[in-house]
DNA sequence: AATATTGTTCAGCA
DNA sequence: GTGCTGAACAATAT
């Protein structure tokens, strides 16, 4: 489920381990993930060429070459990065290799076709084309920036806080667990939202991509009191022991806690 | 064997 | 225009 933490922890690992390595060769298996560039073009383009540094928006990672152009990678709903050496590492569902001089290779890994690659000159041409809102972790996406894009807005406040044109990075599993520590109902519409909720959601918003980026993603590091651990029906709220509930929102399963977030004012 | 996932996009509708 | 629902996309797990 690559949501913006997820994507932030790919961004940190290829600067660790990828960058500034001489490319050999690109080896893309799958070309319905590949927009406007097939395999062997996108061979061609990298060929010895370096990485030189990302930078993501939302759940869209984007990593610079040495000669100005950039590699949007996004992920879809299954995606991951491995950098490796040894050819048996080579993870299942690898869609495409990248080959680097010094031996090792970086598997751009998606189970599910559903992700897309392109190389493009400005990331902001792709923002702007797929009419993304701003990313929700930079210091500008303040309260008065959340205040603003979402005055007027109705409907649900887990639809829009999942509306990457809105504002870009959070999807079903943090909405989840952002409005469970806002102790908001998913299904709250946007109206009844006092201001003083709304800058508690904000809060929340904030640390709970924060925490999940410390603790690498992986929900299993997440705090107690995180309600990601226990997504699914079946299991209880780790603050009132109560029966976590499903609710559909956006075309999506949200999990929440009705005694947590009967009403969240 | 049918169904749920998971993000994005798009069609159809209120 | 806004927002909701459902479908499509791929392939796997249950």
């Amino acid at each position: 489920m690559p949501e913006l933490p997820d994507v932030e922890v790919f961004k940190q690992y290829l600067d660790a381990t990828a960058l500034h390595q001489k490319i050999e060769s690109v080896d893309a298996r799958s070309r319905r993930i590949l927009t406007g560039i097939d395999a062997s073009d996108l061979d061609s383009r990298l060929q010895g060429h370096t990485f030189e540094g990302t930078r993501r928006h939302g759940k869209y990672l984007f990593v610079e070459l040495d000669d100005s152009n950039w590699l949007m990678l996004h992920f879809g709903m299954t995606g991951s990065l491995k950098y490796y050496t040894h050819s048996e590492d080579e993870p299942r569902y690898t869609q495409i290799l990248f080959h680097f001089a010094n031996g090792y290779h970086l598997a751009y890994v998606m189970p599910r076709k559903l992700g897309e690659v392109q190389v493009m000159g400005d990331p902001d041409d792709l923002i702007e084309e797929k009419g993304l809102g701003p990313d929700v972790l930079t210091d500008q996406f303040d309260f008065e920036t959340f205040r603003e894009i979402l005055g007027g807005r109705r409907g649900m406040i887990k639809s829009r806080l999942m509306d990457q044109q809105i504002m870009a990075g959070v999807g079903n599993v943090y909405s989840d667990e952002i409005l469970f520590q806002a102790g908001v109902h998913p299904r709250r519409k946007m109206g009844d939202l006092k201001e003083e909720t709304l800058e508690r959601i904000f809060g929340c918003l904030k640390e709970v991509l924060n925490v999940a980026i410390a603790h690498r993603a992986q929900p299993e590091q997440f705090p107690d009191n995180y309600l990601t651990r226990h997504r699914g029906t079946e299991h209880q709220c780790p603050c009132c022991g109560g029966p976590v509930e499903r609710v559909k929102v956006a075309g999506r399963a949200g999990y929440f806690c009705p005694r947590c977030q009967g009403n969240g004012d």
